[in-house]
DNA sequence: ACATCTTTGCAACAAAGTTGCAAAGTTTTT
DNA sequence: AAAAACTTTGCAACTTTGTTGCAAAGATGT
């Protein structure tokens, strides 16, 4: 059932394609995140690496998925739940990146704190991520 | 002076080369983090890419520097403050990147709150990125 | 000054990301 | 349902970023 994919790709004003609808519709199936690489393996030689960069920047733009920074030059990408539109983005919730597994989740329940900052800071956007052991990992 | 780059080598016990106090000097004196990119421009042709690559490393490995997460895929470095040593950092502060200046500051001073988890997740790690305007670029 | 151990630069590669453009596909209009 | 208008895709060619093995150069301790 892709229905679902279609329906997202529609409401955020996307014309429905096939890499489209496959690339939304693994996001949909996957626990975690992922990153250009994981996407790029998983649909083989079914599309083109050039448009799988361009329809994830594309998401990204739109609000249908947003960025985990990372400090392994590997960017995450996660399903929005909130309702993003493009170029407004309010997904302050935390990430998690466990060591184990490698799997990264987003925390949607657990929030951002609001960080004090110093004279003349003024923040725009927060991104916390933890990481350590997940629950599917613990001894 | 380049004194305090070369006691601070001896201290983690680096030998002493040309790259390395070079390197860690340019630390000394910038205000912000380093990406590898700045680095290389700095130093021209002076020394060798894969040679920045293997001292970052080093740097990391020894606790000399800490580098800091990002969702633009290119890992920014800085030096640590605190006592860190060779597999052992404690570098829990917040850091800041300007959206205007591109500076990425330490904020040595605001630690990083603790998150509180859902069941089952162990933390071991965590970063926290705030962005925005800094107290140099505010109108 | 010598022997030993470490670091560097080079070359050759592999992986990741970008751009222009024509062909193929999607959407809108008639 | 066809045609026109517009958008997306794949390809090719290229740039940038990161990795590895190895011999030459450099650092350290005696
Ligand atoms: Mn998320
Ligand atoms: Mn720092
Ligand atoms: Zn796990
Ligand atoms: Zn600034």
């Amino acid at each position: 059932m892709q229905e679902s994919a279609i329906i997202t790709l529609k409401k955020h004003e996307l014309s429905v394609t096939d890499t489209r609808k496959k690339i939304l519709q693994f996001f949909l199936e996957s626990a975690g995140a992922l990153t250009h690489a994981d996407i790029e393996q998983q649909m083989g030689a079914a599309f083109d690496r050039v448009t799988i960069y361009r329809t994830l920047q594309t998401f990204v733009e739109k609000g249908i998925i947003h960025t985990i920074p990372s400090a392994d030059n590997a960017i995450r990408y996660a399903l929005c739940k909130d309702n993003c539109a493009a170029g407004h983005h309010h997904d302050d919730h935390v990430h998690f990146m466990c060591d184990d597994c490698g799997t990264t989740y987003c925390l949607d329940h657990v929030s951002v704190p609001k960080i004090k900052l110093p004279k003349g800071f003024t923040a725009n956007q927060t991104d916390l991520v933890v990481s350590g052991v997940c629950h599917k990992c613990e001894a």
